[in-house]
DNA sequence: GAAACGTCAAGAGCATTGCTCTCAATTGTT
DNA sequence: AACAATTGAGAGCAATGCTCTTGACGTTTC
């Protein structure tokens, strides 16, 4: 996989090495469709092998074995999200941070709408006995937050995020010491509080999502669900420190 | 399993209904632990029959299927955890409601970290191919939000909650027949606007455990998570409506 | 051009799973 | 004691992940 991750950057020489990343990428995409079908757990080599016409012990000529398949599922649908949440961001007005952070939560959701086993892979309960390398999952599964932290510190230089009420802006030593080191490590200009309620943000905002997603919702207590989430963001903006319009 | 549960709150008559209650129970035991330690989707009707030390197909003689084991211990999942929240809000003066709150809060997040898998049973992407019913779930499931809901009712009651801010406090009209309903449904005294914040609430404070349960959170970027979540459990009163101290 | 090498798919095989069926033994009741 | 209900054992089917060997194919090199 790495092989494959290193030519397929390097522009493919040979024509083995183009029909290797061509069956690679054709298993990743029999791979997404079974998830989305059937759900991590259920994921099955077999079954994609069958789809791809090819006896079962072929497919693990290009992944080692199915942890390996769920590591590039994985990758394959933290890069999905953070295409859509960089779409619908960067459509907003480069200074609208307020209308920059509505579209990346309503792009958050309606991704995750869309593609519920993929969003339960990312989000949901880990699958067990899988455990991902952070080394190829830290970057693409950090897109959003960082993304989140971009627009919220872009709008507090702007002056226009405003600092939580003095409750909230009281932050223990030692969680100071976490937020000091996350400020030092991203470059950020946003105070302590500000961090910590971004934080609180970012968790809820998945909440809101998890719960619809995943049905922890009855089935009919809210038939107003747009509207609901709609009103929730609003909330979530003044949490994050936007002053209402 | 029906009959079992029909048996086991008439005290149990004869001794054949002892034992196979008593089966049942093991079985249930059993599942927990294979569930703790291998997660839901790992769950194996054959390894729990090993265990009791019978031969695999014994066990069909108790539960009908694997997902009846499932609904099972998501019974008793929650159950445990709507336990363990009734005991500590109860630990706390019946008219500290912000007491209660928090206390409700840590209990979840407690519980969670203490049982990951279960946790993830209950609140993480659902199992694939397996759909609760709700005749068997839904009490047990509510039980915490529908304890939330109580301290909140309650506490409004006692004119110790403040309106949301105005901007908040504007429910669409789809969203205002839900929450309409909602109060009808549980004769709430609640205003629509606290209504709509409480949902967020619920669903940040599950949010926030997810993350910590499920690793969302880097493995090194917040060393205090318990102050963490003691300033989102802060944020979160307030945006419930509770009065700083 | 032919030989050596690397790559690939097929198939058999092992251990595992959920679940069903039949048969024998045990147990409680009449 | 005889009967009937309940229970456990075992075989069996269709799946799964994964490994190994075998034979065929393509590419590179001499």
């Amino acid at each position: 996989m790495s092989d494959a991750a290193a030519s397929a950057e390097t522009s493919l020489r040979t024509p083995r090495e183009r029909a290797r990343a061509q069956t690679i990428a054709d298993i990743v995409r029999l791979g997404r469709e079974h998830l989305a079908a059937h759900g991590a757990a259920a994921l099955s080599l077999r079954a994609v092998a069958r789809d791809l016409g090819v006896v079962s012990s072929a497919v693990y000529r290009y992944v080692a074995n199915r942890d390996e398949l769920l590591t590039l599922l994985l990758v394959d649908a933290y890069n999905d999200l953070g295409d859509a949440v960089d779409a619908a961001v960067n459509a907003e007005a480069e200074h609208d941070f307020a209308g920059r952070f509505g579209a990346l939560g309503l792009a958050v959701r309606g991704w995750a709408l869309r593609e519920p086993a993929r969003y339960g892979l990312l989000f949901g309960s880990p699958v067990p006995g899988y455990r991902a390398p952070a080394s190829q999952t830290e970057a693409p599964g950090t897109r959003v937050i960082y993304s989140l932290v971009g627009i919220l510190d872009a709008a507090y230089r702007a002056g226009e995020l405003t600092a939580p009420p003095a409750r909230a802006a009281v932050v223990p030593s030692a969680l100071a010491a976490d937020l000091e080191a996350i400020r030092a490590g991203l470059g950020l200009a946003v105070p302590d509080g500000l961090i910590a309620n971004g934080v609180l943000v970012w968790t809820s905002l998945f909440g809101a999502v998890s719960f619809e997603v995943f049905g922890q919702y009855g089935a009919d207590t809210f038939s107003a669900r747009d509207q609901l989430f709609e009103h929730h963001l609003a909330v979530l903006a003044g949490m994050a420190g936007f002053q209402g319009s």
